[in-house]
DNA sequence: TGTTACATACCAACCGGTTTGTATGTCCAA
DNA sequence: TTGGACATACAAACCGGTTGGTATGTAACA
């Protein structure tokens, strides 16, 4: 039988269908938020229609936590040429994380922004499933440096001692913090200045690799 | 002819009545958002109905801007304990200002969240003019912080120069994303620890007064 | 002081458009 | 021929905002 390839319109290949609408919801979403953003536009986005949307999601929220956890799976894998880098000490790759938090600031005509941070935002407080999809998502994010930070602590030398996760947590805040005024701020390089700071701060904690000059007080 | 001026004695008084729309929006767009709060809704919450609230307000948007810029007075209100204390040094005042960002997470039944935060977060890529009210009040906040930074630096030994605004905007953008982030764990200690830190890194900024245990490095 | 004139404050009903979600149909591959 | 993948059409509720009206405060003037 011939296969007939050039089979009008559309392809069908569910997965990518589906994948298709979460991207749509991700682009839209991350510009306008969850309640500024209707099916509709979603759809006209995906280049789908309504009924196809919800043969792939029972409801606009349920597209919405597959968006963050994509978002999630993405991310780890953009930060993993950092977290999972074997031949680098533990300050080395927090060094190395920075730098692609700083990376995204730089993409052209792409703003500095977080689907995780928006969707907590709007809807913690009412939606309990998105929060708990954004919590997970934080708390992994938090996993993995908190883990670099215990590591470094056992290599090296700690000014005083810390607690590597809620060092983790004041990254994580930074972080998100660092986003959202940058939104409002409309200046990227405001994020950047944050995460230098960051790194001194990482820095600062051990004692070892830049030696910071020590002023001596004369008073 | 008589008027029969059985009427329900609604109190009129305009600047309260749009105090109450204020109030009520407030209320509800820290917990819903922007666009999850319709202004039908808004006007129940104030007792009101909506062609007294397109007297007061021209939009929504109007409102909504009119909140941020109350909630930004009312928030220097609260900080002012702390920024205006002529009777303490810079960097005590700074300590004052933490407790009390500290206090905001102690309040029974009440979440620490910020309508700054939320709005710029929902609106800031889509509506400039609230994009603007939002980052004047983030830059009022950093001016004061960095204000205080700059005294404490001339009157204080700093362990190494710092720019006082970045400072500020560090410490700013971290107490959004710890709101942010706390909304998310739904934890407010995670916020306590979060300005915990923050404290510290303000005072390893200056030598003087909490001096911090130097590690001698042993390799 | 009493009356008239007008602006402000507020209300109830309504409007056109948009919302999420459904019901149903069609096409295609297995 | 059966079932998944998608499209079309539709509905009930809800949206922000408008309209036309009434009640009330204020001020000029008789």
């Amino acid at each position: 039988m011939s296969k007939k390839a050039a089979t009008r319109s559309r392809e069908r290949d569910p997965a990518a269908t589906r994948q298709r609408l979460i991207d749509a919801a991700v682009r839209l979403m991350l510009k306008q938020g969850f309640a500024g953003t209707s099916v509709d536009q979603i759809c006209a986005e995906a280049g789908l229609t309504k009924g196809s949307f919800f043969h792939h999601f029972e409801s606009k929220e349920a597209l919405a936590e597959a968006a963050v956890a994509w978002w999630g799976r993405m991310g780890s894998s953009l930060y993993a040429a950092a977290w999972e880098n074997t031949s680098a000490g533990p300050l080395e790759r927090l060094h190395q994380m920075l730098d692609i938090m700083s990376g995204f600031t730089r993409r052209e005509g792409e703003d500095c922004v977080c689907m995780v941070g928006m969707m907590s935002q709007e809807l913690a407080a009412t939606h309990p499933a998105m929060q708990a999809a954004c919590g997970r998502e934080l708390q992994h994010w938090t996993d993995q440096v908190a883990r670099l930070l215990t590591e470094a602590r056992e290599q090296l030398q700690p000014v005083t001692d810390f607690d590597p996760e809620e060092v983790a947590w004041f990254l994580n805040s930074l972080w998100q913090g660092s986003m959202l005024v940058g939104k409002a701020s409309g200046s990227q390089a405001l994020i950047r200045a944050n995460l230098q700071l960051a790194r001194d701060f990482v820095d600062g904690l051990f004692a070892n690799p830049p030696v910071l000059p020590v002023v001596h007080q004369p008073s």
